[in-house]
DNA sequence: TACTAATTGAAAATGATTTTCAATTTCTTT
DNA sequence: AAAGAAATTGAAAATCATTTTCAATTAGTA
């Protein structure tokens, strides 16, 4: 398992003059087998008491010089916590979308449409980048609602 | 000027059983008469010793008051801060998607290709709406990149 | 004008993220 | 395999955005 992974993440770390480390190959290793939209918080305690204890802060920049090199995203549904997760290739069959309840925050991958929703971003981008002069490395599409359990309980409030 | 948008306003306020006050109505002007991308901060010094002192604590209150009723889109480009902007309809002339700077945190709007944009997103909304019992209400499109002024920089560093 | 509920704002509290710095680890070179 | 240089780690302290508290003020209504 995984050794294309590190391999990949290896000579990533090495063009940016980065080493190779326990937390970060631990780190990595965690995101790409939950694939879900975890905070700092999440990752620090799911790996806390395990074989090798990682600090908060070494969480923290992990996660940082990942995103910096395009193995993560990061994003913010609005409470306040960043969110992690792989970064999948704008091809890729695991590229995905979000909607996000602004109630709970519950967060639904969905790539329904994701054909026709990269072709659009891709020919966006394309006039976008040479009008602007913008080099465009990524794209969120995100719709913002609320899901059926806090609409549920909403209306047992009411 | 902005009888129409106090009207409105007071309206939605009241609906909601929240009075209109002098803060409040000089924090949507500000934002009305700046159509741009403001942090609280932002904010906060712009209405720094004028007719009337706005606490930090106020402006904070105001905007997250504003973002529940749906006068104001909140979001954030990554550097901690969020950002307010009015919302405009989805129909509106005025509504518009962002191209953001990841270097420098410059906020592009566009709304080259809106129309397109938006039918897409309506067919989308639609079907994931129905197939998650999901109500949305809003929508983000963002591309992320570099400026042409840090490209330019970072070319010179080099 | 008088009343009541909502609002304000200064100060303190909170909570996520960053900084500091001495100790440890990785990777390259002998 | 051992040494050395450079990068990394992690605990603690610092920072910074945002939230909470609470007594004083203000807006809308009767
Ligand atoms: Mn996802
Ligand atoms: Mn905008
Ligand atoms: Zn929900
Ligand atoms: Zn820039």
């Amino acid at each position: 398992m995984g050794c294309k992974k590190h391999l990949g993440w290896r000579g990533m770390l090495k063009k940016c003059g980065c080493k190779m480390t326990k937390p970060r190959e631990i780190i990595l290793e965690h995101l790409s087998k939950n694939c879900k939209h975890l905070t700092v918080e999440d990752i620090y305690f799911a790996l806390k008491n395990k074989s090798h204890d990682i600090g908060l802060t070494t969480v923290y920049r992990t996660l940082e010089l990942m995103v910096q090199n395009g193995i993560l995203n990061k994003f913010d549904i609005g409470d306040g916590k960043s969110r992690y997760e792989l970064a999948f290739e704008t091809n890729s069959k695991d590229h995905h979308h979000h909607l996000v309840c602004c109630k709970c925050g519950l967060i639904i991958n969905y790539n329904d449409f994701i054909d026709e929703e990269i072709q659009l971003l891709k020919k966006v981008e394309k006039e976008l980048s040479e009008k602007h002069n913008f080099k465009i490395l990524n794209h969120i599409i995100q719709f913002q609602g609320v899901c059926s359990n806090c609409a549920k309980k909403n209306e047992e409030t009411n």
